[in-house]
DNA sequence: TACACGCGTACGTGATAACGTACGCAACCA
DNA sequence: TGGTTGCGTACGTTATCACGTACGCGTGTA
């Protein structure tokens, strides 16, 4: 990772500080008052206020309790504006996987404080003659679009066997088991695009 | 399109109690021990368990920590979704668009049922030498992945330049004024991603 | 003035989230 | 086979979350 512009690493602990005065923001928005919400969400005013004052921390489950009380989901409630970001990951500095013949590099670690209720990763795979790739089936809602860059590979998508030839490509849904396999007498290269957060209108 | 099916919606305090199982998914997606995401996370590997298992709801403190542990953003960590499709384009079927110099081809043609505001583009584009790409600024929230296959460009992004070597690959946020220029010497070839409508808070 | 009525917050209490330690279980080697 | 290493989880303690109650404050009404 070269660059990462405009905006500090908001890791982990930042979210949870903001959520307060979102909250407070969110809630004085719909015009309602601390017992207003209380009732609708069913977590006590004191708790609210502590809650937005960044005093405590709630749990998830509280948190999804308010969050329905604003009639939000809680990605929505705890989303916040997390600016802009440019990240440059040379050639040589990427997080490699090796698993089973194959080597699998990541292109695009998911931006810090990314905005978006969607998470993009992009890989690039290469399959030695005979592999036998076997990845995780990815979160539910996971699209995977992979593009066959040398040679030539088969993906079995829920038992369904494709086979694809150089310059294919394919999209899919990752929350299928699949795996590829490289029969072939040459290594093949892929690269693969695995979108998360494409939930269903 | 090959396949097409759903799963029920899950919606309100639902969303809580299932984040245990999706934690040890995306834990075991990425490899990782309870106590290697302890240690990358600074939460401690029982806690993790009890999460996974469902026996405890952790705060959003606690949870934002775990997801910054998984380089996940919280709104990623706690999303759960549904559907399923699978999309297989032959490379002599592709859509192809010509711009000064360069050839884009979509890859991946945006899925029936996704989500409406969202939409993914996946292109492989090639840039003669001399080439000088002048895209449009994407939509407010767009975010682009471009991967470098072969020979060396100049991204600008909001007049700051930045090389890119074969291999090399970026991410930034595509409503930031962006042109690609290849002034070397070889033709190059990209693969970008394009995912729009990640709207802002 | 006085007396409601609404607001947000301090207080004290159980409930439980989160920790560190330690156990039982496999796999791997000496 | 005994020792080591790594895994996930049960245990007991501490920190704190989350509750109900009660307080101080400002506003409007009599």
């Amino acid at each position: 990772m070269v660059a990462a512009s405009t905006t500090p690493p908001a890791r982990g602990e930042g979210v949870a500080d903001a959520v307060g005065p979102r909250l407070r923001a969110l809630r004085e928005a719909m015009d309602l008052s601390l017992r207003d919400l209380a009732e609708r969400s069913g977590v006590s005013a004191p708790m609210l206020s502590q809650v937005e004052r960044g005093e405590t921390s709630p749990t998830i489950s509280v948190a999804s309790r308010i969050a329905a009380g604003l009639d939000l989901s809680l990605s929505q409630l705890l989303r916040l504006d997390e600016g802009r970001h440019v990240v440059i990951t040379p050639a040589d500095q990427r997080r490699t996987r090796r698993r089973r013949g194959h080597v699998v590099e990541e292109l695009s670690p998911p931006l810090p404080g990314q905005r978006a209720d969607v998470s993009i990763h992009t890989l690039a795979a290469g399959a030695a003659t005979g592999a036998h790739d076997d990845p995780p089936v990815h979160e539910p809602g996971s699209r995977e679009t992979a593009v066959v860059l040398e040679g030539g590979v088969e993906l079995f998508i829920d038992g369904e066997r494709n086979k694809l030839g150089e310059g294919d490509s394919v999209t899919f849904d990752a929350d299928l088991p699949h795996h590829f396999e490289n029969n072939g007498k040459a290594d093949a290269r892929l690269l693969a695009v695995v979108a998360a957060g494409l939930r269903r209108g």
